[in-house]
DNA sequence: GGCTCAGTTCAGCGCAGTCTCAGCGTCTCC
DNA sequence: GGAGACGCTGAGACTGCGCTGAACTGAGCC
């Protein structure tokens, strides 16, 4: 679980860092707002540790600009004022807890803890067409209740498919979205993988969700075959 | 929204009440914690104030009764002692939220508003996939019953393929969340990790709940293997 | 100092996955 | 019907991914 820690004095800064890292988190330090800013929309956080009270740019501004950025990482307010309405003010921003230093180290973990249990990461939308299911989070391929089990191109190429179902895909396409595009090898690859696909999707299932569109290329039906 | 109050102390919790309502909730008060689990039980709250000192049955008690019989509404507890522990341990107990007596009505309504913004059910304190049970709070891991001794590192990674369990998670996720940001050393050390945990946690008890997905990463079963 | 144990590095092995290629079947058009 | 283009497939080669055992480092402890 990594923990980003914004805070100007540097004493605790560190000094909480250490303690985190001593409970088996992995910890990053920053001691300026406008550095906080790019952290965090740069790098993938658990979690965030967020003083009010910063060089640049406040905690309430990097707040603001990080969920206006589509950062929903969750958020813990530092504050050394005690004042009730800055911190109703800092929840309406969208922090998701704060502390009033000076603060318990261990109520800091067990909210820290509190907020990562809260957290459930939001999946993409599976793809489904029939009886035919593909999760590109899981990675997974289901056909009629059953897994079936696709090496990394292959799944990629179904992927490929499932999202311009119904829609005729040139083999020129899936090769470029599929392979790279700078691809030069032999473009017959695209056949060898739909027929390895067709053996594994459709002829165990007595269907054909692939069609070959003859000198066109190839359409995934969109009731699965 | 429809919020229980549960304090024992009946002034405090009408004045609660009535400032709720004036807020736009919908308010029921109950004075007594056995009382107080039947409601939560019986009636889909919102969310729950739940004093600790209570008559018949405390807070803790409520609390750790209504999470072990599935309800997940959000909880924020009242506390008049203000040792740190009992916080800490209400939290692990699945509390959401705790404030200290006394309390500021301000505070109470904006954490109330935070905790209803962020909606999503609450996730139990233990993390628990098939047989496989992880708690973060008391760094245990439990396999079918019986307890298995990770070390430190092994256990942050299995916490976060936990976390993510049934996504298939890349070896630079895992480095990034597990590892510090800066690390730059062999990012083998993640195939080395995931084979340590699973001779402690699979081969032991004849399951796989690691897979490998080549050219992607991992993915812990959700059913435990 | 010597021991233990966690964490890490590294090199080698085996094989799953990827790709090439050639031969064959099928469709289309004259 | 025949020729040629197009698509499918089986065999086989190659590559690099993932796993593992062994060795090294460094902290903590007796």
């Amino acid at each position: 679980m990594r923990v980003l820690v914004v805070e100007d004095e540097r004493a605790l800064a560190a000094a909480v860092a250490q303690g985190l890292v001593a409970e088996g988190f992995a910890a990053d330090v920053v001691h300026e707002g406008d550095e906080a800013l790019l952290r965090v929309i740069d790098t993938q956080y658990d979690a965030i540790v967020l003083d009010i009270m910063l060089p640049k740019l406040s905690g309430y501004e990097v707040l603001r600009q990080m969920r206006t950025a589509g950062v929903w990482t969750p958020v813990i307010m530092l504050t050394a004022k005690d004042g009730e309405y800055d911190v109703a003010d800092a929840l309406d921003l969208g922090a998701d807890d704060y502390l009033i230093k000076p603060f318990s180290f261990v109520v800091l973990v067990a909210r820290l803890r509190a907020l990562l249990r809260r957290g459930a990461p939001e999946r993409p939308a599976q793809m489904v067409t029939g009886d035919l299911v593909v999760d590109p989070a899981t990675r997974r391929v289901v056909r009629g209740g059953t897994e079936v089990a696709l090496t990394a191109r292959e799944f990629a190429v179904l992927e490929y498919l499932m999202r311009c179902a119904d829609t005729v895909v040139s083999k020129t396409e899936v090769l470029q979205h599929v392979w790279d595009e700078y691809y030069d090898g032999d473009p017959n690859i695209v056949e060898v993988y739909v027929g390895y696909l067709r053996r594994k999707i459709d002829a165990p299932f007595g269907k054909a969700a692939i069609e070959t569109v003859r000198g066109a290329g190839y359409r995934l039906r969109g009731d699965g075959g």
